[in-house]
DNA sequence: CTGAAAGCGCTAACAG
DNA sequence: CTGTTAGCGCTTTCAG
């Protein structure tokens, strides 16, 4: 060994994967719309792969990035028969794919976003997050707050929506939603429809950062002051977040994603979900 | 092949490697200090390693990311020795690394932001960037520009320098420089400083967003108002810019990590250097 | 407990 | 041009 040391012998990483049995990739696979094979500029899928890639050269794995149409089943086919590929991160993940894949991945594959029996889950508490944030704007003593969430049937809006209901309802205040994509463009949306339908709204909570600036857009257009006549805030802690003094919630994401490599890479056994809690952040639109 | 395909057949990558002497892995190798081997995260990277990690996945290839400190030869040592490792990509190479570490991966590496006459070269025409950047401020009459560029020995840095002397000069101007880390903080400190200096300065090009944003910070607070006394450009348009409205001038980063890791797997042969056009983007701060 | 040998799944060079 | 075979550098198993 110290011999091997002195002589500067390097490995064959691929020699010893053949020998083993082992793969020598980490593919991290967000999960795309039907067909969809292009992949949108995402900070926060660059950070998990950037530190995939850092936590994955540590024990000589490569990362790989490809996204995964929603139901292309012979490309799920040909990842479960990819002996090459030491495990799978799925990034938002719907229940559906789960389903189709984790048999022909047994064991290696894991979700940041949507569990399932099979797929062990990784994600951001937003449960507590927007439970936290909801309260924050309710101690202000504000009232009449209007959720503005996500698509549906994605997992972390349904569990944001559901923290905002519990909140709302044991303060007994009612409970408004209104959907939107996370952007900015739905955000504008948001703020003109929930001024028509409840023009004396007094807080926005918002899903996104994205939403949340288009949400203050549409409040400032329409006259309201905020946060003086209307607060909001966000999700995410964007860095345009803390440039815009908006009140957000921040994610450990680098967390996530290394606890995610670790999950895949250590096989069966290990919590089946792991919840990591963001820390509000107060600024000043809220 | 029909057959293989009919029956869903996925070669095994690391035993063709082996076999065909290939490495399974591209590393993307951002050059720290001295023993420094933290990464701090910087979006630029992130968008690297995406744009590397997608290319590669077509090929193959999984990326890995490693800081390499600008001194540590036993790690050069084991990079060369590291058969598995098809290329490496330097990001922010100095002179000084790329002699050392150019005869020990021959052929197998690429450097982004500092070439040599072994390491060919990819990276943003900077020179051309700061000088059509500071022709349009000469060219809406502004006359006393200061130019707070990065750190020196930085190769972008003298670069930028050399384009705003030779437009400066040529237009009978005098060449004023502060230098400043690539940071918020410096531009607030290149802000003060440059209104001691040079009290009457019409306009600021920076060489990066932060800066400009830190210089813009410090103007105002001495009550010049932007861009109606100071004209302020950016440089690398991220986010914040277009929230802001601050003029900047926006990279290719994906155009040029896909060039720099085509580069490196395509071994010796091809361009010495590749430079990519940025594009000004006029938005209200000048 | 140490040392030899048989593969891991592929490529490339060779003989037919 | 097709079919066979000897490795690529390691791990693991098995005999000594």
């Amino acid at each position: 060994m110290r011999a091997a040391d002195q002589l500067g012998y390097v490995a064959h990483g691929s020699a010893s994967a053949l020998a083993a049995g082992r793969g020598t990739h980490v593919l991290i696979a967000p999960v795309t719309p039907h067909g969809v094979t292009r992949l949108d500029p995402c900070p926060y899928l660059d950070r998990v792969v950037r530190t995939a890639a850092q936590l994955g050269t540590t024990q000589g794995l490569g990362v790989m990035l490809r996204a995964l149409p929603l139901d292309d089943d012979r490309m799920l086919d040909a990842l479960g028969r990819d002996r090459d590929i030491a495990g799978v991160v799925l990034v938002n993940a719907h229940t559906r794919l789960l389903e189709r894949i984790s048999h022909r991945l047994p064991g290696r594959v894991v979700s940041i976003g949507a569990g399932s029996a099979d797929v062990p889950l990784v994600d951001v508490d937003t449960h507590a997050s927007a439970a936290a944030l909801t309260a924050h704007l309710l101690e202000a003593g504000l009232r009449r707050v209007v959720l503005v969430s996500g698509p549906t049937r994605i997992s972390c809006t349904s569990r944001q929506r559901l923290a905002f209901a519990e909140v709302m309802t044991e303060a007994g205040l009612p409970v408004r939603i209104v959907p939107v994509p996370f952007t900015g463009a739905g955000g504008r949306a948001a703020g003109e429809a929930l001024l028509r339908r409840w023009p004396t709204t007094e807080a926005v909570v918002a899903s996104c950062d994205e939403t949340a600036l288009g949400v203050i857009e549409a409040l400032t257009r329409h006259g309201r002051r905020v946060p003086d006549d209307v607060a909001v805030t966000g999700f995410d802690d964007l860095p345009l977040a803390a440039y815009a003094g908006l009140t957000s919630a921040t994610h450990p994401v680098e967390e996530i994603a290394a606890a995610a490599v670790r999950r895949v890479l250590g096989g069966t056994g290990g919590p089946l979900e792991q919840w990591f809690a963001t820390e509000p952040v107060l600024r000043r639109t809220a």
